[in-house]
DNA sequence: TTTAATTTCTGACATAATGTCAAAATATAC
DNA sequence: GTATATTTTGACATTATGTCAGAAATTAAA
């Protein structure tokens, strides 16, 4: 019906650069991409099939050649999301040297893909309201950030570095203090400033963990507006 | 179609208890509690007016003499939500006394409320995802908080009780981590215990807030299983 | 380049949900 | 018990989903 707004996201999906590209291949792209461009400036619950192939010129019937359902594209999508998270928060999990600074430099890497990728971070989000299987994979993604936390807390409460409390509520409970204030400050237009979110993160996050004498310890201010 | 299993929800609604109570206040108020015992043990995204209206015994079409669209009937039953939650939370955000005492009394009523109603207020979320109207309406019950938050942390730094940051945008990070962890230990079967949640925000609030030599600071183990 | 094989795309169909409305059924007031 | 007002219903128009057989196109082979 409407043509689409296009506040252009900053996320394109190509085809893999194999030597022969096939059809299927650039036609998938596209579709992902019109999906990508919907949902970063329309909610989830307006995306339907029809609008979507529409604005690919293609038939609608032909969207089935390449998704399940609308879920299912969500979940290309995300898998675009995760790649990206995980490049920035490995480090604080996995990492060696100051634990104060590798969290701080987490939280603001995360900070900036999640104001870089909002709007498809709020759709991913949206999307697992609507269908049991996607639900899963969504909720999936999450939890397994709650093992992450968990194991690194244990981890510097044997190092004595932080307190000796029962660490896997409070790692469930910080995942999901940064996935919901992260995807209300970035999931919409306008978005919030970054800067104050990332503020208020690492206040809590390091109040909590590594007590507030760590307050200021940064390894920098590169958090970009 | 099929019959909808019961868990049996505690929340049930009757009409006001005026002398002549009208045929359509007590049709309403069916219409209303098979809404929360369906929500009880089901998705919201499986409620269609269809299988609601059946447990009724009605048609259809009775449903929209009484609401425009399930969202609006969820809207009702937030506001029974509402009255429970506001009871709860208000010592903390006028009260007089100790605040870290108010606090944790604060947040383990909001534990207790969640508990016993979680899968209605998973639903009162989930419905968020899929109507404007609605959206707005559960945001702003979840941004009204925000407010109360800030007020009551900016009179507790003028105070000398919590240290001078930005309060607002920390205002709102807690109390993202309060619905968000509340509706994922509370929204779903089995629910999770209700005491390492508790514990777990009371840390992550008191810590941040007061500090965390405050930590132990109860009125009491109040908390219901 | 032409043709044959394969892949991709489309229109039509069956199904399920929504919301409206005039008419039927029921409740209430007198 | 009857008249009036309220409540309920079934039928309709609309919109979305997912499938499938056949048409159109791409690709491979000669």
């Amino acid at each position: 019906m409407s043509e689409i707004k296009t506040l252009s996201s900053p996320l394109r999906i190509s085809p893999q650069p194999t030597l022969k590209i096939r059809k299927s291949e650039r036609t998938r792209a596209a579709i992902l991409n019109a999906g990508v461009e919907f949902v970063w400036s329309h909610p989830f619950r307006d995306l339907t099939v029809n609008v979507l192939m529409a604005s690919t010129g293609l038939s609608r019937s032909a969207f089935y050649q390449y998704f399940k359902d609308l879920q299912d594209l969500m979940e290309s999508l995300l898998d675009l999301l995760k790649n990206e998270v995980y490049a920035v928060t490995g480090p604080w999990f996995e990492g060696t040297g100051d634990p104060v600074i590798l969290l701080n430099d987490s939280l603001a890497g995360l900070v900036d893909v999640c104001y870089r990728l909002g709007p498809i971070l709020r759709a991913a989000d949206d999307a697992a309201a609507t269908d049991e299987r996607y639900e899963k994979v969504w909720k999936q993604f999450i939890e397994q950030f709650d093992d992450a936390i968990t194991t690194r807390i244990k981890a510097d409460q044997e190092q004595g570095l932080i307190p000796n409390f029962d660490a896997r509520p409070v790692a469930e409970a910080l995942n999901r203090l940064d996935v919901f204030t992260l995807l209300d400050a970035f999931g919409q237009h306008p978005r919030k400033q970054p800067e104050p979110v990332y503020e208020a993160l690492s206040r809590i996050w390091i109040s909590t963990l590594y007590g507030s004498e760590w307050l200021g310890k940064r390894s920098s201010d590169l958090v970009r507006t």
